[in-house]
DNA sequence: ACGCATTAAATGCTTGTGCATTGAATGCAG
DNA sequence: CTGCATTCAATGCACAAGCATTTAATGCGT
């Protein structure tokens, strides 16, 4: 029993995503770890909070909550919480208290945050361009 | 520094492409595992085989070598090697000798593995059409 | 003011994945 | 035939991810 005509689209659509997603994030992967010692998760997070893009309390620009940054780069809640940690241990961003709630944290990025994800920018950006102009 | 014209292109490609992938493989992942004790990838894995899409020594369709399989798939033969032990002790699949390369495992569908394919295979396209249609 | 459901983030635990290594079988060179 | 590099699959190991639970802080209802 093959498939069905309708479902031909919709399948080859996923398995063609499926090999793009792999081939680009295997080929990021290497490239952001071997040059840069970051990971495709850990980059995607420094990026967001490079580019100030806070929905967050005042609207301001560098702090970030972790479930907010989680959302982001398609991640749960506690996978998250262990890649600031690691990010922190690194000492590109730092944890602070939430003055207004008490149980959030925000998280900042470093100077040193800052360099290593302009470092690494590039390197993204030119893998990007090779497996998906 | 904002993005470069150039590159805000495959950026937000690869973001889009992350966003499919996050959102079509946690929705497939949760009704595969709920409603038939399936990752998606042991899925995929039986999907493959039940095409009978032995690109294999004699252009079989029953026979798969296991770098073959994860080849198809994109995991690293090592993940494959495990989640084909892990199908195996379901009992969806069997492990043969290879006689013309006795190094080579041949990996068989089962009947039971045929019949979780083809009971899964509904549930597989509906979260594909949902989510891409 | 008090208790109770709710929310944020951290942590224990389990599992799947990749890398590197191992062990076995093959095949090729001399 | 012997030795050596190569290839296939399995395994040891380290690590990241998700789920469930925990701890702390809120805030809502009475």
């Amino acid at each position: 029993m093959a498939r069905q005509k309708s479902g031909i689209d919709v399948i080859d659509t996923w398995r063609e995503l499926l090999a793009r997603h792999a081939t680009v994030s295997c080929a990021l992967e290497r490239e952001l770890s071997d040059r840069h010692g970051l990971g495709v998760s850990e980059f995607e997070v420094l990026d967001r909070m490079a580019e100030g893009l806070a929905t967050c309390d005042g609207g301001g620009k560098e702090k970030f909550r972790v479930q907010e940054l989680a959302d982001e780069v398609h991640l749960s809640q506690s996978a998250l919480s262990r890649l600031i940690a690691r990010l922190e241990r690194e000492g590109l961003v730092t944890r602070a208290m939430c003055e207004a709630d008490r149980r959030g944290v925000f998280v900042l990025l470093t100077d040193e945050g800052r360099k290593r994800h302009a470092e690494a920018a590039p390197t993204h950006l030119a893998v990007l361009t090779t497996h998906l102009g």
